[in-house]
DNA sequence: TATTTCACG
DNA sequence: ACGTACGTGAAATAT
């Protein structure tokens, strides 16, 4: 027999939001909790169910008939949270995208539509199953009727099943005589009144003897205690209201016939479908496309072949995507994809696939890639062979969803869902016995074959957002600085950093035994929880702030307690003294390979905003505003012959700001190179210039960098140690003189609510989706991201266009020099001692013209024989 | 794996 | 009333 299933959407929403986290939330900030749990409950009862129709029915927010009734009716709700309030549309979008009918309606409740639909249901000769939260359906039940209520317990989703027969079994009364034990009683929740003093217990007894309020009324002499029975008699008229209130209408107009809602598992998991659980990245049920969207024909498509069959395939296409198979040991062979086919070259070795990837370039045809940095000197890729990287384009288009594999790229930009590398390979060691592995030639395959076909939707994508010159013209031009960066390295004495090693090692020795003395017993310092412990329970000092699992015992709350306990400084000196131990000294060495240099990754597709990071080692922190960490500095020197030559900019982000925000008061302080924080202080703390003290540059040092990162008074507050209010004073007084910042601010921000995102000079963009949220902190977030990110962004933008010149000039002169390091707004060049002047000239001249703005840029060089030297 | 802390711009 | 400065990565402990 058929089936029609009838979905209680509001309930079933309700009970979803509650059952999940409301941390739950996709990578542009919006809450998939309530999604979630509906689509999971949804798909567990359809597995089960196999219904050939569907409704969902919701509640809209108008009065209904039962309000006329009753005014007060639900009166006592509290409002809807925000954030399960936010996913109502969604899941109507994504119910709409799977083909399935939504009722509503103006004056009704879900309820009342679900009824009447059973109804017709019934009527049509269907099985019904109605799925909600409620109990209220029950009164719905008959034996053709079966009312599904989804509970969570010990975690786990059970489903209590009730036709009228169970009904009866569990309540002790029939579903329609529910409604009158529900008269009584009445509903708290629902605000319906009831019977004062009417519970479960009394409703029950009376109905089952009675079966209905009317019957029971005309015996209520018979009711004992004889008292019950008089509350009746006298209350009977609200028993009666609260009734009708309480029923629900099974003789709606619903508007359409209920034979048209007829639905297949085909119909549902369409490509619209898809694409929305795609972009709400719902990846959880997507797994039920897996079947239907991978790419079932691919064992068929991959064929073995010789690096001659590939060119020739290859040559009839003119394009490709190239996967080069490489394991500790270099490149084994490559996997090729040529118009969806994919040939695989098994263990042809570094020489071979470097001539292979030669020829295609040779033959004009174009290489896609994923992540080509990588490859860079394997194959010998050089700038102009214009080798496209799926990987840089994705990042360029969501730079804040940090992860570009294939399996994302095919999944966003193919409507492809892949198995990821885990999933095929998960701690598989690749070597050359890989390739016969049914899951590693799959893993090739999908690389390749995502690498082609990728590439257009990718470049279509960035044309429509403005970015192809950002691609051509920065970033892929960045990959190949960063590569020599990373070839070259920076050479660090061993014998340097062992030294330093010991003088630290002693020192927190004895801080070890000075700390446990003071403490009167032996605890793990680096514990915050044991430290904790000591400071603020045993010893009794004042905790200032609370973290999630305790106490903080940050330098911020040890600072503030340093004049109390003598174990404070002796803690914040072995703080520091471990820091540099454990990850300068210890981290460093172990990255020293047998060329004496340390060989950094530099990633270019991490930071949301475009700067670059380093990794394995961070080489972009080493230890520099405290004195004795600074002296790590001297472990790092030039080659024999060579000198470190280092530039960094001078204020580039409120330059940029400047510019951008065409502020005149700003440019034109900069114009005449004038200290910028003493302006700043002149301005905020009405003073002449030559009245500023150190204490107020430095206090508008830190406005400065404020309005930079999107100022609050409270972190303005924060930093200096202030009130919110005295800070609040500053920003007002430094809006009032850069008036054209603080509108370029506040359009900044205007514009992003609008649009969503936010773009730096160059065109480089930032979503910003927290600005959607309906939380104040997560909102106040988005807000402050959009006034920095663009200032951020283009200063990132700059530094790469001056590491691309530069780069390009040391070859063109045909100079030994190299870049080697950037560090946000500082580069270094490990120059050959003869080259010192030319590239002091190149180095400035390229990073302060990297741009030409209404702002000039200027950096500050030194020379020296270590990193210490520099600075 | 998450949290805390701290190094840098 | 809410409870923060923007952008990173590494190490250690706690879970």
């Amino acid at each position: 027999m058929a089936k029609l299933l009838l979905i209680d959407g509001n309930s079933i929403m309700n009970r979803a939001f509650y059952g999940l986290p409301s941390t739950l939330t996709n990578s542009k900030g919006i809450h998939t909790n309530a999604l979630l749990g509906f689509l999971n409950i949804f798909f567990k009862i359809y597995d089960e169910e196999k219904p050939d129709h569907i409704i969902v029915a919701f509640d809209l927010h108008e009065p209904t008939f039962r309000h006329k009734m009753y005014p007060e009716y639900k009166g006592t709700r509290s409002p809807m949270a925000d954030e399960l309030r936010e996913q109502f549309p969604i899941i109507k979008d994504i119910l709409r995208a799977m083909n399935i009918k939504i009722m509503e309606m103006a004056g009704f409740e879900a309820d009342d539509l679900i009824g009447t639909a059973s109804r017709l249901g019934i009527k049509e000769g269907f099985d019904v199953t109605v799925l909600s939260g409620d109990r209220d359906l029950l009164q719905l039940a008959t034996d053709k009727v079966l009312i599904r209520i989804p509970k969570t317990k010990g975690g786990q989703t059970i489903i209590e099943n009730y036709h009228d027969t169970d009904v009866i079994e569990a309540y002790g009364v029939t579903p329609y005589e529910f409604i009158d034990l529900k008269g009584l009683m009445g509903d708290s929740s629902d605000n319906i009144p009831g019977i004062q003093g009417f519970g479960p217990k009394t409703a029950e007894k009376i109905i089952k003897e009675y079966h209905s309020i009317e019957n029971a009324i005309l015996h209520y002499e018979e009711i004992k205690p004889v008292k019950t029975g008089l509350k009746l008699y006298e209350n009977r008229e609200i028993a009666l209201f609260s009734r009708d209130l309480a029923r629900i209408k099974l003789d709606c107009d619903l508007g359409f016939d209920i034979k048209d809602t007829s639905i297949s598992l085909e119909e549902m998991q369409g490509e619209e479908a898809f694409k929305l659980f795609t972009e709400l990245e719902l990846r959880s049920i997507l797994k039920r496309f897996d079947s239907k969207c991978e790419i079932k024909t691919f064992e068929a498509k991959i064929t073995n072949a010789t690096s001659k069959d590939i060119l020739a395939q290859a040559k009839k296409n003119k394009t490709c995507g190239f996967f080069p198979v490489s394991s500790n040991e270099g490149i084994l062979g490559a996997a090729v994809s040529i118009n969806g086919e994919i040939y695989i070259a098994e263990n042809i070795g570094e020489t071979e696939t470097k001539a292979l990837y030669r020829s295609l370039i040779d033959n004009n045809i174009s290489v896609s890639m994923i992540g080509f940095k990588y490859y860079i000197n394997a194959l010998g890729i050089k700038e102009e062979d214009n080798v496209f990287d799926c990987a840089i384009a994705a990042y360029l288009l969501d730079p804040v969803k940090g992860n570009y594999e294939y399996s994302y790229i095919a999944e966003f930009y193919l409507s492809l869902m892949l198995k990821d590398k885990k999933t095929l390979l998960d701690k598989t060691e690749i070597s050359i016995f890989s390739f016969q592995e049914e899951n590693f030639k799959d893993y090739m395959a999908y690389q390749a074959y995502t690498a082609e076909m990728a590439k257009v939707p990718l470049m279509n994508k960035l044309k429509e957002e403005g970015m192809e010159d950002l691609y051509n013209d920065i970033e892929y031009k960045t990959s190949f600085v960063l590569n020599d960066m990373e070839q070259y390295g920076i050479r660090v004495s061993r014998n340097s950093l062992k030294d330093y090693s010991e003088k630290l090692s002693k020192r927190i020795d004895e801080l070890t035994t000075e700390i446990t003395e003071l403490a009167g017993e032996e605890f793990n310092i680096n514990s915050p929880k044991q430290l904790g412990g000591i400071l603020f329970e045993k010893l009794g000092l004042k905790a200032g702030k609370k973290t999630k699992s305790g106490y903080s015992t940050n330098v911020e709350v040890l600072e503030k307690l340093r004049g109390e306990h003598p174990i404070i400084p002796a803690i914040l000196l072995y703080r520091q003294l471990t820091k540099l131990k454990s990850t300068y000294c210890d981290g460093l060495m172990s990255e020293i390979r047998a060329d004496e240099r340390i060989h950094s990754t530099f990633h270019q597709t991490v930071t949301a905003t475009g700067r670059i990071s380093s990794t394995e080692p961070n080489l972009q922190n080493i230890p520099m505003r405290s004195e004795l960490g600074r002296e790590i500095r001297k472990v790092f020197i030039p080659e024999d012959g060579y000198v470190f030559l280092d530039a960094d900019y001078s204020q580039i982000e409120l330059r940029v700001m400047a510019a951008i925000s065409k502020d005149e008061n700003l440019i034109q302080a900069f114009s005449e190179a004038k200290d910028i924080h003493a302006i700043t202080a002149s301005h905020v703390f009405n003073v002449s210039l030559d009245e500023v003290t150190a204490d107020l540059r430095r206090k508008a040092k830190a406005v400065n960098f404020g309005i930079i990162y999107g100022i609050s008074s409270f972190g303005l507050g924060q930093d200096l140690d202030i009130s919110r209010k005295e800070a609040q004073e500053y920003i007002d007084k430094y809006f009032e003189n850069y008036k054209g910042v603080k509108s370029f601010l506040d359009e900044t921000v205007k514009q992003a609510k609008e649009t969503g995102v936010v773009r730096t000079y160059f065109n480089r963009l930032r979503p910003i989706p927290e600005l959607k949220s309906s939380n104040f902190m997560q909102r106040s977030f988005g807000e402050r991201v959009a006034m920095n990110s663009p200032i951020q962004g283009t200063a990132a933008d700059i530094i790469k266009i001056a590491m691309i010149n530069v780069r390009k000039k040391l070859k063109e002169n045909n100079l030994r020099s190299r870049l080697i390091l950037q560090i946000h707004d500082e580069l270094l060049i490990e120059t050959a001692k003869e080259e010192l002047d030319v590239v002091r000239e190149i180095l400035t001249n390229e990073m302060e013209n990297a741009v030409n703005m209404a702002v000039p840029l200027y950096v500050d060089v030194h020379a020296g024989n270590d990193l210490y030297d520099v600075k």
